[in-house]
DNA sequence: CGGCTGGTAACTGTTAACAATCCGCGCGCG
DNA sequence: CGCGCGCGGATTGTTAACAGTTACCAGCCG
């Protein structure tokens, strides 16, 4: 199965090109990459004519687009109402945080026993840029090497259609980064997690890698159920201050 | 979330009119039932004037109705060259086996600490049919009380997202049913691996009701691991001809 | 006899116009 | 003053026609 949304490219490009692109597939990632950017943030109304007028084509391809993204889980389609993008409620995110455990758990199972050296180094590097960005505080980074660092074992499980779960499961999750590194906390414990875990897997004890990916995600679960709403919200803003010093 | 791509229904009718449907939605929810029913089997073509013939209606909708399935990975579209129906490798279809393992075992761990009675006697009563199914040789309507046993447990954890990530997978698997019963084996050995996952349940012991389920579904794993495409197919056919006596 | 070429038919991709529905606002009524 | 009513603009849903691509087949050339 292709990776994105069954839609099969060439087999000789792995990044098709733009102009053979159909106007409905630019419409489709061009809207994507803009709510994963959180460059249309949750909760944004997404009126077709707007958007066929911004890209420069009718309303057709802007539908499909749409249509898809819904079912991708991005947007919501209100019948005759519109389309929004779709946002989560801090429960939806609980429930989205545990079905993340279960994956990723089975990407620690799968991906141990055919670790190869190279797979290790790769690990090895993601973790150290992030306890590079932890240290001199960049937040941002530190986020994207995180995330790196979780999606390279999904990867290294060779299990695609895990892949394709995963990754449709973070594309929701990914725009609420914020409130992830809120509940996570100290960074320099989530890296020493993260050296705990790449250690079990150079021993090649996938079970204990396993239970420490599961520890590892339960941390923000347990403090996001510890919170009320409204300690929640605080403690974003409280965040925003740290980060815009 | 609404369950069915995103797409919010009425808030006073749990099943909306037909006549208050978008058109689209009419053909999606049209192609997904003949989908998954298998009257649509794998690999069949679907030609856009063909069906917005049968239906009556004009290319449009079934064009955002095909865009959808694609995204929901029932149906895979090759720009300008048509959409097919979408077919499980049976290295795929292995998996797409061990996701559905971590999901399920998630849901068994979710679901026991907050059984009720009404819950218990709910999964009772399914493995009960399931038995006597099995007992009178019903392969069909042993399949589909087995399935509501797995499904009743996703329900039961009360995490919704983890209902639509499991469904959405289940969609993908349940039109091989027939491999699936094949690589299961024994009805009476799965009947009472059920019983015996019900009866931790009954317990209130998670951890072992998670494990009892996780080596449970590794059963048609393992089965069809070990076996060659050649044996696999030979099963199927045997399987039919002692299905049809 | 096999493979290439050109043409044609079928099909998908896209557009613009039409139809129906929803939303906001002012008006009149109670 | 509050509330329903209806009207008009804006927006979504649908259609039919057009444009471009692909697949297939016949016929020709090697």
């Amino acid at each position: 199965m292709a990776p994105e949304a069954a839609v099969q490219s060439d087999k000789n490009n792995d990044v098709p090109r733009l102009e053979n692109l159909t106007l409905s597939q630019r419409a489709h990632t061009f809207l994507r990459d803009e709510i994963l950017s959180n460059r249309l943030p949750p909760g944004t109304e997404l009126q077709e004519v707007a958007l066929s007028q911004q890209l420069g084509v009718s309303r057709g391809p802007i539908r499909e687009a749409l249509g898809r993204l819904a079912a991708e889980g991005l947007v919501t389609v209100r019948p005759r109402r519109g389309a929004v993008v779709h946002s989560l409620s801090s429960g939806e995110f609980l429930e989205a945080y545990q079905v993340r455990e279960a994956l990723e758990v089975l990407a620690v199972r799968l991906a141990v026993p055919r670790l190869g050296p190279e797979g290790l180094a790769e690990l090895q590097t993601v973790t150290d840029t992030m306890a590079a960005q932890a240290a001199s505080g960049h937040v941002t980074e530190f986020f994207e090497a995180n995330s790196l660092f979780h999606e390279t074992f999904v990867q290294l499980s060779g299990n695609e259609k895990l892949q394709e779960v995963y990754r449709r499961l973070i594309g929701q999750m990914r725009r609420y980064w914020r409130r992830s590194l809120v509940l996570r906390g100290d960074l320099r414990r989530s890296v020493s997690e993260h050296r705990a875990i790449l250690r079990a897997a150079r021993e090649g004890d996938a079970e204990k890698a396993a239970v420490l990916m599961a520890e590892h995600i339960r941390v923000p679960q347990a403090r996001l159920q510890s919170m009320t709403a409204d300690e929640l919200l605080e403690a974003e803003a409280s965040f925003d201050r740290k980060v815009s010093e």
